[in-house]
DNA sequence: GTGAAAGCGCTAACAC
DNA sequence: GTGTTAGCGCTTTCAC
């Protein structure tokens, strides 16, 4: 098939025979150990020479083997296709280089079963840490880790079985409705001068939180908030667009201020927002808990708020590194607030689509 | 450190002390095939209940060693972060899994040196497939897998030393210009009243080819195309904003359409367009070879092209099943052009921000 | 119907 | 300064 391929990769005993030397003397030299071996110059370069002209590289399934050490790292995610997860991602693969472990990353697809089955090759292969991002299932995760006695975090959803690193929802739904009543302007009809929740699903841990930096971010501005302020209708942006479309019926308008849960909600609010005559808009001041660049070139200022990748992904290595696995704590980590103007900052970073570059 | 942790993993040997047979027995039970080695029902039952019971799992270093086998098949990928490739990660690990192969998906950062010492390590972990997708050197990628015997695939970016999948970019940029054109009003003034394309670099291998299929188009249906209708002014938003702003002021207007390069480009466009007033952005037509959720929900409609990244790794992994690899072809597959109604259609079913869900 | 033994490629303790 | 040797956990051939 392919051309130009040697029959057999080449082995240290290849290496060695050609070299004239022991198989050991050649694992030094390509261990970089023989300095303490106190192996002759000459043969470590002349290994070295060797190896190189014959394209040798460790077969780490072998080293692996010998030392009982993979040098792999592991991280589930549900999936890649997600601005969240695709940058957990990305930072994962950097704090594992950083630390010489190979990072493998699997989605699992919010699917049980695959959740369990792909922990079990990962283990298989002999991962030595793992990260459990976003699992549906953290403490069955962490049932089959303890058994193979592989250390691991739960990232972005908690489980009671391992330490927990996870977005401070509270704080941070809290710090957007305060940015957004401060930065709205009062109604005279009573109905709409107050500020509205909108999206997610009320059993959420996630959604729970939010709601209720919410409802202490409202009290705290206006003395009390009532049920009808709060809608989790759904995440999907069919159900927050008919959600919007009541209240506004229902209000005579769009209130002072409204928080939409989650880009995809955002979506379907945008589309009705559509319909309105843009000065409507002007009326009301809107923010998303979520992020998107192309949110932030949407016909009126939006808040959004950006889960921190870095601060969530650098705490989770930090108990690795300092084998904190056992506190079985739950560390919340501060989102950030972005205003309208700085919005946007962050996708000329990432996006640009190179992939079609020549 | 964890709780509950044996000390060391049992192994087959230890299965087979516990049952009362041989290691040889235990592992022909756990592969399955028992039954061509006549092995007793009892026995069988025996040794897989207590593979049960101590949570064996098989060492893939040790049985991948032997068999020379590794189970795995590599992807590379310059990030994650992006929504083009975290879909190629996302179809190619079911690809991947529907073959009973482990998917190893691996961002190289657009860094040549990163992308083959990334490549060197998968291959040490002995992968017995690459796909190479978006590579800056797809060739030294290519050098490397033949001196391994490691059968690989280029998609996206075309090599010269493998078989290679990419986009079909003259097709793709060819029919939404059509499709721009039939859908766009004629303007009054003849500076106006041609298509306008903006966005990219010139010297990329997909640019050129878009703006090949762009220039076809026009000379299609209006006999003739100019060079000043090109403006391949680079792929960050503030270049197409203000290449936008100049055509803008140039030509007294906005032309009658509009073929933006990118989403990337598309947010500097949009940025300027909201400085115009909303009457002004009806005359003009819209469309960007590039696909995004929320850009299907700005106020004024969009074409896009969406590549097929289904059909994309379809045709790698066909190579891969026929062991093709020596064609050094390059398969054009054609993307997908979406109009208004369908544009956000399929936003619905990814971005749903379930990761924060308990 | 099952076991013994060799060996995949590598590392590391020990020998000299 | 370098070689010998044992063994990591598994699969597979051959033996009985």
């Amino acid at each position: 098939m392919q051309p130009d391929v040697k029959k057999r990769r080449s082995t240290i005993y290849d290496l060695a025979e050609l070299a004239g030397v022991s198989a050991s003397t050649v694992s030094a030299v390509l261990n970089g150990n023989w300095k303490e071996r106190r192996i002759a110059e000459a043969t470590a370069k002349k290994v070295q020479r060797l190896a190189n002209t014959h394209r040798y590289t460790v077969n780490r399934q072998a080293s692996g083997l010998r030392k009982s050490r993979s040098g792999l790292i592991g991280m589930i995610i549900p999936m890649h296709d997600n601005r969240f997860f695709s940058s957990m991602s990305q930072v994962f693969e950097r704090l594992a280089r950083e630390r010489h472990w190979y990072p493998l990353v699997v989605s699992t697809l919010r699917d049980p079963a695959l959740e369990l089955e792909t922990v079990r090759t990962l283990i298989s292969y002999r991962i030595e840490y793992l990260v459990v991002a976003g699992a549906t299932d953290p403490d069955s995760v962490s049932r089959i880790c303890q058994a193979h006695a592989v250390a691991h975090v739960n990232v972005d959803l908690p489980g009671t079985k391992a330490t927990s690193v996870v977005s401070d929802n509270y704080w941070g739904a809290q710090q957007l409705t305060l940015a957004l009543i401060d930065r709205s302007r009062a109604s005279r009809s009573p109905k709409r001068n107050k500020p509205y929740f909108v999206g997610g699903i009320a059993t959420d841990n996630a959604t729970r939180r939010r709601m209720e930096g919410f409802a202490d971010a409202v009290t705290a501005r206006f003395g009390g908030v009532e049920a009808s302020q709060l809608d989790a209708c759904g995440y999907a942006a069919e159900l927050a667009e008919s959600a919007v479309e009541r209240l506004h019926r229902r209000s005579g308008g769009l209130p002072r201020a409204l928080f939409v849960n989650s880009t995809i909600a955002l979506e379907g609010v945008v589309r009705f927002l559509k319909t309105l005559p843009p000065d409507e808009l002007a009326a009301c001041t809107f923010g998303c808990y979520d992020w998107d660049p192309f949110a932030s070139v949407l016909s009126f200022p939006l808040l959004m708020v950006r889960q921190n990748v870095e601060g969530l992904l650098g705490e989770a290595f930090r108990i690795i590194d300092t084998r904190s696995f056992d506190d079985k704590r739950v560390i919340e980590i501060k989102p950030e607030l972005l205003f309208p103007s700085q919005s946007g900052d962050a996708s000329t970073t990432n996006d640009a689509p190179r992939h079609a570059v020549a």
